[in-house]
DNA sequence: GGTCCATATCGAACAGTGTTCCGTATCGAA
DNA sequence: TTCGATACGGAACACTGTTCGATATGGACC
């Protein structure tokens, strides 16, 4: 989900003293009529375990299923190598020799979750709304797996999930005649403004002794906010104290609409710019 | 750092339950001639500890301070209580008493490094620039302390330095003739979409392991994944692997000062058509 | 069939974490 | 001097990710 390339840097480290085992080479038959196995980054090839295999041992692929059925279940706090090996009726210790580390496995949850992101066939003529139907469903898939922002701090996804994902999203955005650049970094800083506005709406989990109940809901919190702006001495706080009352209104959907409008407003706006002074 | 106000709600819960101790009620004399002393939020005054105090304690402040440059040198993995502790000279339960939890000491922390954030006075005939200054300084500070937006996740800032921050930027966005509501979420959006993007750059935290010298140079890393794309079947990655290239430059601040105009353009345009809206 | 060895499993232990308990100092006020 | 709130900190608890080493398991080779 972050994208920032310079990043790179310590999770191909990561890769290549082992501490992860990720996506091994295409260890069951790529699906003929699926899309095509991607090949491995040339980061990723250490443990390079052959195919062979006995029996069914609990495969990655299970593994990552139980996590994220634990995740969803009971947040990311929850999901410890104990707890999930539980879960899997087998011993924590087990799990490590599948996906090598904890962070290992969060990488692998991270490009299971991406998988889940559907993106449209790029069509020329409603570019900008399809960028924005394209960050609706980013949106979407991390409320509907509130962690996954959590998860996806300080990982880079070079994953065959989000590779797909950015090939799709890159056709968009060239398809809307963005130059090179523009559409490149279009795409990096759409992902950033996604993360930091969801990352603020998911970000808050319970705290650890909070039984259901006794938190007030976000309406009471919003207004209680908004009363202490509204008490705050208006001669030093003027501007918070009139508009105290903007602070209770709290409809997410509306506020993201709003802040993705700007930005592909925005976009299209300094991609036209850029365009008209190479031209000229 | 982060304000979605719904989360208000489980902080507030925190301090109902008296799981933290934060800003008490204004244990130093409050500096006359500096800004006012700040009325506590309603939900922090639990401990309510009365100024009777005795010796010189290990201040809080002095804690926060020490919890500062154990993460500027160390970074925010090595701060443990133990740690903080010994820094002091100290044992670890003792600094419980004074901040109640890590949690706290981490709200505390947040709020410290919040005041490092200057904002200039609103001049109306050039808020757009001033917004861009405001992000541009924002970015700045989180940049000199890594771990900052990390820290934030989670937290909503209502300490007396996120206060008056607000304060002074909402001034600028109305300055700029923003009606109520647009410089509201404008400021809180601007802030999310802050965080969005110095996340991605500072959220990558060296791995355990790692020593200087065996990590490849962000140069070094940019040029593996660009090159990794460029070797994707053109057949089903024409784009990624068309685009390659683009990976390889990282100028962050160059893409800051894209988005940031993005954003401020997309946010002066919204707001343009709001008020039209409501004056026709 | 017997041997071999990589594959796979897992109990036990290690070092570390946040936090709580409880006994004990220390001092200001009565 | 007494008393009690303030402040401190050693020891323990439950938990974490991870490693070690012993032990199965089963396919491939002789």
């Amino acid at each position: 989900m972050f994208y920032h390339w310079a990043a790179v840097l310590v999770n191909s480290v990561r890769y290549w003293y082992g501490v992860l085992v990720s996506t091994e080479t295409q260890d069951h038959a790529p699906d003929p009529a699926g899309p095509p196995a991607l090949p491995p980054p040339p980061w990723q090839r250490l443990p390079e375990r052959s195919s062979r295999r006995r029996r069914d041992p609990i495969s990655r692929d299970a593994i990552v299923d139980a996590a994220v059925a634990l995740l969803d279940r009971d947040g990311l706090d929850a999901l410890s190598m104990r707890a999930l090996a539980e879960q899997l009726g087998t011993g924590a210790a087990s799990l490590y020799w599948h996906v090598g580390s904890k962070d290992g496995l969060l990488d692998l949850i991270l490009d299971r979750l991406i998988g889940e992101v559907q993106i449209p066939d790029a069509d020329p003529d409603r570019w900008q709304e399809q960028v924005r139907e394209v960050a609706r469903r980013q949106r979407a898939v991390c409320l509907r797996h509130p962690y996954l922002v959590r998860i996806s701090i300080g990982r880079v996804p070079m994953g065959p999930n989000a590779i797909r994902l950015s090939e799709r999203t890159l056709a968009i955005l060239r398809a809307g005649g963005l130059p090179p650049k523009m559409a490149v970094q279009g795409h990096l800083l759409l992902i950033s403004t996604i993360n930091g506005f969801t990352l603020d709406e998911t970000g808050v989990g319970d705290p650890p002794g909070a039984r259901p109940g006794d938190a007030p809901s976000p309406q009471e919190a919003a207004e209680m906010a908004s009363a202490y702006l509204r008490s705050l001495p208006p001669a030093h706080f003027p501007n918070l104290v009139e508009l105290a009352a903007e602070y209770t209104l709290v409809d997410d959907d509306a506020r993201f609409d709003l802040l993705i409008g700007i930005f592909v407003d925005g976009l299209a706006r300094a991609a036209a710019s850029a365009t008209a002074a190479t031209a000229s």
